[in-house]
DNA sequence: TCGGAAAGGATAGTATTCTAAGGACGTGAG
DNA sequence: CTCACGTCCTTAGAATACTATCCTTTCCGA
């Protein structure tokens, strides 16, 4: 049980060392400088993170949107109701599974990518600004790296889970 | 206005590649994990983040306990509420000046700090696995390089709308 | 010294997100 | 064929955080 530790616990008593929390201040402050611009055409911050999974793809399920957006089903639900009231989208049922909902976009929504989207490279452009290219590279692949750990881990305590229940 | 991004608009479509996003998942899968561990203490993720500051140092006041949490004064204040109601902090008055607050660890959540500062250590041995002490240090550098790229926009917006107001 | 501005904190109202639980539909083993 | 389980979505209730606004206290310049 000689587990080793990069750093002793006092180290992250200073928050500036501690991922967790640079990612919440990252996060917020990308969110609220994205707000900015998007909240010109009554688009919220949260709206957008759905509606840039939709500009990619539309026309899939509400769980599949779910996902690929990162939400918990029921933040989706309430995301989408704001969004269908917004005229942003449109849902569709099919006879083939009746339990299925598919998300379709409005060509208002639709014709908001060119103007919204280009505003998220706008907030990169402002956070890694003094940043060579490959530094970028590196802190996303990183990130990512960070996000699959994370996401393992949370995989096995749910099998561990899983086993007592 | 020939302005030279790094990445076209199309670039960010894909969520694994925008910063706002991984920090967002980050932030969160951090979060998440820290609470299967405070939970067991009765602490929730949010009352951690006060009493990681405090544990530092208490006796400071509600604005600059705002300040090093990184939350908005009203946050602040219900968070103190439900710390004060579980019996952890307790606020104090001085004469010297009647609008300030003044808070204080109690002895019970001053204990805590053995039992609870370490597991923010466990959490960041788990999303760092497989990365080098190098590397890990590389990636704290480029987040407080984001955070204050963000930071110094947000300031910069700030007083261009001070400007206009 | 005194009146307006600033500082510290609280309140109200809203938005976002979660967990837990429930309901309708679909599927497959017996 | 049927019923138990799984899938997809929804509702209910709570926690967390925000903006806007207000109250009290303090400070400072004319």
């Amino acid at each position: 049980m000689a587990q080793r530790f990069r750093h002793p616990a006092e180290y992250y008593t200073d928050p500036e060392n501690s991922i967790g929390y640079l990612a919440r201040v990252v996060f917020r402050s990308f969110s609220r400088l994205l707000e900015r611009g998007t909240l010109t055409h009554d688009v919220s911050a949260g709206q957008w993170r759905f509606l840039r999974q939709l500009w990619r793809q539309d026309g899939i399920t509400q769980r599949e949107l779910s996902e690929r957006v990162g939400m918990r089903e029921p933040t989706t639900v309430v995301a989408l109701k704001s969004l269908e009231a917004a005229g942003f989208i449109r849902r569709e049922k099919t006879d083939t599974d009746k339990r299925k909902t598919y998300i379709y976009l409005t060509p208002h929504a639709k014709r908001l990518e060119l103007v919204l989207a280009p505003m998220n490279a706008e907030i990169h452009e402002i956070a890694t600004r003094g940043m060579t290219d490959a530094e970028v590279a590196t802190l996303q692949a990183m990130l990512r790296r960070v996000v699959e750990n994370l996401a393992d881990e949370t995989r096995t305590l749910s099998v561990l889970s899983d086993v007592q229940a």
